[in-house]
Formats: C-alpha cells, structure tokens, sequence
DNA sequence: GCTCGATTCAAACGCTTGTTTGAAACCTTG
DNA sequence: CAAGGTTTCAAACAAGCGTTTGAATCGAGC
C-alpha cells in the first residue's frame, strides 16, 4: 500500500528502460510492437489526431501498456524518433568526419566540397530510406512532418536532438564557402534542411505537384538524387547585393 | 417544428453564406471575428491541438457559432484558408500572365527567365508578408504547416486550391528550362514549393539553427530576398547524370 | 514449489472534444 | 407596433481522450 512498490512508475526517471538487458528489440516484445505501430500511425495521422487506443490495438497489445512502458503519450512519441533519429545523426557526424579526415590529409586547409558535406548530411537518410522491410521509410516521413509540427515539446526535443549536427554542419559549410557572410551561410542551411525534411515528408505533397509514374514516387533514393544537385547549386548561388534586390522585388 | 426553418443549417449547401449581403468583413462581424481567432490560433497549435471553445474564447463570441456560420470545424480551417489563399494565387497567375505578356512582345518566343517566374510565385506572398496590422503574416506560417498536415480534408482541399497554379508554373518553368526533361522540371518546382513553405512555416524552425538577431528573424521579406536567388540557382543547376550519381552516393 | 518482482489485463476515472438543441434576443420589414 | 426571419445564448449531448487502478498472470531464482 506504500508508494516502495517501483514497479507502477513513480513518475521519475526510474522505468523499467530495458531493465530487462541489453537485448534489443525482441520484434515481438511489446516496447517494439509498440513503437513500430506508433511509428506508422503517428506519421499517418499526426500526433495529435493519433490515439493510443488506435495505437495498443494496431500493436496488438493492452492500452495501458504506452504508459507501463513509456509513460505517456508525449514519452512515446519521442521515443518513436529517438530510435532511428539518434543513430542517423550519429553517422551524419562520423561520415563528416571521415571526409574531414581525407580532405585534411590531401591539402593544408582541410575544406570540404559543398557536394561533400550534402553527401554526408543525405547518405545517412538516403540509407534508412532503403531499408526496406523495416520501417524506415515510414520514420523518414514522420520526421518530415515533426520538423512542421507546432507542439513545443517536439519542436524542443528536435531542437536538442539536432544542435550538435546543425553545429557541425555549418562549420563545414562555412569553410567550403569562405566568402559567403556566416548569415548567409546560416540561411542557406537552414534551406537545404527545409528542402530536404519536406522533401522526405512527400508523398502526398507529390500527388499535388507530379502526376508522373505513380510507382516511382515511393522512391526516396531517386528523390534524393535529384535533390542534392538542386542544393548543391543554391549554396553556391553569388551572393545577393543589396543593390541587385529589386530585380526580385520591386520596392513598391 | 416541422424542417421548413433554413436557419438551423440542414447540413446541406444553404448556409448564410453571406446571404446578409455582399459585405465584406465588418470587422466586427462575428465571422471575421472568428476567421481572425481561429487563423492565430491554428497557426499557434495546429488544427487538431485547437479547440472550438479556444477559437471561440478569444473571438469573444458563443460556442455554437462556428457551427452555425461555418458548419463544422473543418470547414472553418479551409474558410480561414480560402481567405487569403485565393486571392494570393489569382495574384500569382495575374503577375505571371503579365510577365509572358511583356515577354512574348519583346521576342517571338516567350520564355520568361527563372528569375521572373520566381518573382511572380513570391511578390504576392510578399504582399501578404508585409501585410501588418492585418493577419498576414499569421496567414503565411499556417499555410506552410498546412502544407506538412497528414488530415486528408487539408490535402484534398489545398490540393484544389493549386491545381490551376501548379500547372501553369510548371509550363513556364518548362519553357524556361527547355534543356531539362519534364519530368526533372516537376521535381524542381515541387522542391521550389517545399522551401518555400517550410521557409513561411518558420519561426520556431529557425530557432533551430539560426541563433542570431531575433528581432530579424520575424522579417519575411528578408527571408524571401535570400531564398529567391538560392532557389534560381537550384533551378538552374546542371542536369545530374546517371553515371555521376556515384558521385553523390556511393553504390556502398 | 513457492515467492516476489515484472508485466498484462479489463475496467473505470475525470475531463475535453465537436456538435446539437430550444429558447431568448435582435433587427429588419411591412 | 407586430411579424418573422436571423443571430446569439446557455446548456446539454454522446463520444473519445490520456491516464490510473487493482487484480490477474507470468517467469525466473532460491
């Protein structure tokens, strides 16, 4: 009758977080069943609009178990993008990295290209989109549609996930175009971010726009294959004068 | 008692669609009240995280309100987006139909530059940037997470609402583009689309990766004015090659 | 074989949601 | 001033929500 009992999540940060061990992901275990139905129907339906009834039957498990195992529906949600998201950040900084390493050795400076630094930034999603049979493209498009969402504990969370990686990046780019102001730098990431996180989002945004080989849209790999030219030119664009502006705008 | 009242909204196409007369908008008026209330308050939260009580709190205005002048909740967001996005796209169609017209005078051909269809996507989006005191700014952010909104009624409905736009931009793009296949112009607009709304979507985004001049980052038109010559140069890139795609990404 | 912590389960909790209702208030028109 | 359509109002509706509960079930360790 005390609150000793550990076992009914006190509300801190003692949970049964893979207590278990360290096996991962049993694909039958319930945490996993859980996180890959919520993982579908969060990118499906949004968060908000998803409910964790449609979540526990979809998973075949007992509606109690979000909060046994996660502790609420929020917890859910960012454990459903910690999964995948942690790792391919993870190798989006050892790939930039390596090539740091490579270009270093080769000349003094040790500046990437603009096409490398993209490389190293779409590779690490371009391999989740090609892993099939698991859910990987499915977390792409969920991720896409977190970067838009309003709720300020996702937009914290994605925040806290990707300052180290934002960080990294623009170092980078900023080397790679030494005579851009750091600003510009700073806008024309946050552009090929833009672009690729709507890009990745997809599929129903397509259907709007291309009405071309409906079996090809579901190809991430080509999409980012013609994405990554189109940046790779934006972030090389001659810097706008301010003189040069009312050729876009007239003052009117 | 019996069904002949029209004043209860029999779910059908006779609402008070401004039946009171072709005014517009008394400011006062409980429908702009709400219009006004409901666009900062989706903006803020999302559709679904907005709540009619929420809507109708801040519009200072009775609950059953919105289903009486507007029907249902849903069809209030497309009102709140009908609104300002009609008018905005008839503005871009004008401007495009005017730029041909001077081209097509000046040569036999036509063709409009890169430059000039950009302008004509973004000058009337500018307008409703630089549109204060009235809600335009607001308008432009809800528009661009409207974009990334999985709820099918959002699509299908802003899907309509640029069916006519896309299509002509893309035949001006196209002429402007002749050396690029069809199919790699579409693809090109369609990325031109996606910054462009993540880009409007912004605020909290930015955040994210720009830590300077907060009092700057709530300028739109500054944005547009550095993503109108990234998004040229993109366009204009070189068409990618099947056997460069290596370059991009190894085959692994 | 029994014990005890970990997990699952059905049921309910309190609350909020969008929508509907019928009457009151308003306001124009005759 | 009276009539009648239009708009507002307080109240209620059924349904769904995230979360909590206490008992039932499971499964390894002594």
């Amino acid at each position: 009758m005390s609150n000793s009992a550990s076992h009914r999540l006190p509300r801190g940060a003692d949970f049964p977080v893979d207590k278990g061990g360290e096996k991962l992901a049993d694909a039958g275990d319930t945490k996993s069943r859980i996180l890959d139905a919520a993982e579908e129907l969060f990118m499906e339906h949004g968060f908000e609009a998803t409910s964790l009834r449609l979540i526990t039957t979809a998973a075949g498990v007992n509606l109690a178990a979000v909060n046994y195992h996660f502790g609420s529906k929020e917890e859910l949600f960012q454990a459903v993008l910690t999964r995948r998201l942690d790792p391919m950040n993870q190798d989006r900084l050892n790939l930039l990295t390596a090539y740091e390493a490579v270009s270093s050795g080769k000349n003094g400076k040790g500046a990437l290209t603009c096409e490398q630094i993209i490389s190293a930034m779409f590779i690490p999603a371009l391999k989740l989109a090609r892993d099939h049979e698991q859910g990987g493209k499915n977390f792409l498009r969920l991720l896409g549609r977190a970067y838009a969402d309003p709720a300020p504990f996702i937009r914290e969370f994605l925040s806290n996930q990707y300052a180290e990686m934002i960080a990294r990046f623009r170092a980078a780019f900023a080397r790679a175009l030494p005579h851009l102001p750091r600003e510009e730098v700073s806008w024309r990431l946050h552009f090929v971010m833009g672009a690729l996180s709507y890009t990745l989002a997809g599929t129903d945004a397509l259907k709007m726009i291309a009405q071309f080989h409906p079996e090809e849209v579901d190809n991430d790999e080509l999409l980012l294959k013609r994405l990554a030219p189109f940046l790779a030119a934006g972030l090389r664009a001659p810097l706008q004068q301010a003189s040069d502006a009312h050729q876009w705008f007239p003052e009117t």
